[in-house]
DNA sequence: GGCGGCTGCCACAGTTTTCTCACACGCCAG
DNA sequence: CTGGCGTGTGAGAAAACTGTGGCAGCCGCC
């Protein structure tokens, strides 16, 4: 079930987006406020973002640049919405990393139409890069040391053989230690091409990369489970 | 100052595309012609063109090709456009000389991500010369002699005759021991001309390669698979 | 303690990826 | 023109990996 961040501080608004969403089978989480939605988003991985540009205390449009600088939602579709009608307005919210833009005042159902097209769209930033063979670096965590270039994962100073998907796994996992993901975001995030997998399927691939992993795979003390929202990796 | 020529006709799509790709600090010229387009091509060198497939008067595939053709364009990255999604068109793109494509609806962020991936990836021309290693010193690794500059390998004291082919695999993966390469970067690698060349090829060069210089092609030591992502050559 | 819901676990069928091979094609020297 | 060599390709076999469903066990809550 796809997890759905709304930072709206218009109650009435807030209340009737999280309904739509809600009804369209997503797990939808809200927030009236700029600040505790950065906080949210800062903890927590999702799958899309609605954002309000008009907040108080903080513009949607710093949001929206604090949740591209860094995090575990940096790839993640963000859907503008304002009150305003400006074309400047416009640019501005496309300028900041916004994916999608909507006018107050808006159709519920052309919301909920936009976000099924943004969630549906294909994520492929993560892949593109690791196609071009650019950028990834070596990362050193918990005894774990990642290298994906290399393709190669040592625990404890000992090589661990990984296939590509437990690799991924372990790579977005361990990049955001202490994040919260659900299976969902999961499955958008290791998974090549979201075609139609159960849930159950992270199950197993948690499982089969605890086994190689944790010293005691009955007792997991690097890929934690977080009882009725996903997984995560220790914090440090 | 990287200079990006973009040619698409919806103009919606255009100003958007240079908007971004302004913000990324590219000196980016566009026109919603083909003609035109091609004309500009012609006239000046860009380090990038971005093409929509479907023009009015002229399909973006003859442009491609034009391109390619001759004129100071002929090695520039080109990134091609689609509004349809049919793989036969994405085949259709790669094979008239693009280097990376996109389907439209395309998130903007992903377009400059992948822009900037082109711009980062070295020219055709100067990947060729690295290949063929004119000027390169000999390494010596894993038992393993290699003398780009006489193209020249020896194996275990032996002297094993290797064709073009086989040499620039051999000097590719060798010269970046541990890095796993994706079937992809060897074609774009270690072929001359990546036109019309599928991934199978890959495997059989691979094949042949270890045929001469492992002591048990059955069982690889040097050239290793890395399964669902490519080879590499094995580590120190 | 009982209950509903969530997670762990497992085996195996099914899928994807790689390997192998034979053959055809293009190129070049003789 | 002809033969030899290097190479690309497709098909089928082999190998590796992965999704699934169901059941057992665990968790949090009443």
């Amino acid at each position: 079930m796809s997890r759905v961040l709304v930072i709206e501080d218009d109650t009435h608004i807030r209340d009737l987006i999280v309904l739509h969403l809600g009804l369209e089978g997503l797990d939808t989480e809200a927030v009236g406020d700029g600040l505790e939605g950065l906080a949210r988003a800062g903890a927590q991985a999702f799958d899309l973002i609605v954002l309000d540009l008009m907040l108080p205390g903080m513009d949607g449009v710093s949001i929206c640049r604090s949740i591209r600088r860094e995090g575990p939602n940096q790839d993640v579709p963000i859907m503008m919405l304002t009150a305003r009608r400006e074309e400047s307005d416009k640019v501005l919210g496309l300028e900041s990393g916004a994916d999608d833009y909507l006018a107050k005042p808006f159709g519920i159902r052309e919301l909920v139409a936009r976000v099924r097209a943004l969630l549906r769209r294909p994520r492929r930033s993560q892949l593109q890069a690791e196609a071009a063979g650019a950028g990834d670096r070596p990362i050193e965590i918990h005894g774990l040391h990642i290298d994906p270039s290399r393709r190669r994962a040592r625990v404890r100073g000992a090589d661990v053989d990984l296939t590509a998907q437990e690799f991924r796994l372990l790579f977005v996992l361990a990049t955001h230690p202490g994040i919260v993901f659900s299976r969902e975001a999961l499955l958008t995030r290791v998974w090549p091409d979201r075609t139609y997998v159960t849930e159950r399927s992270v199950d197993s691939l948690v499982k089969r990369l605890r086994r190689r992993i944790e010293v005691d795979p009955a007792d997991p003390a690097i890929i934690l489970t977080v009882w009725g929202s996903g997984y995560k990796f220790a914090d440090v």
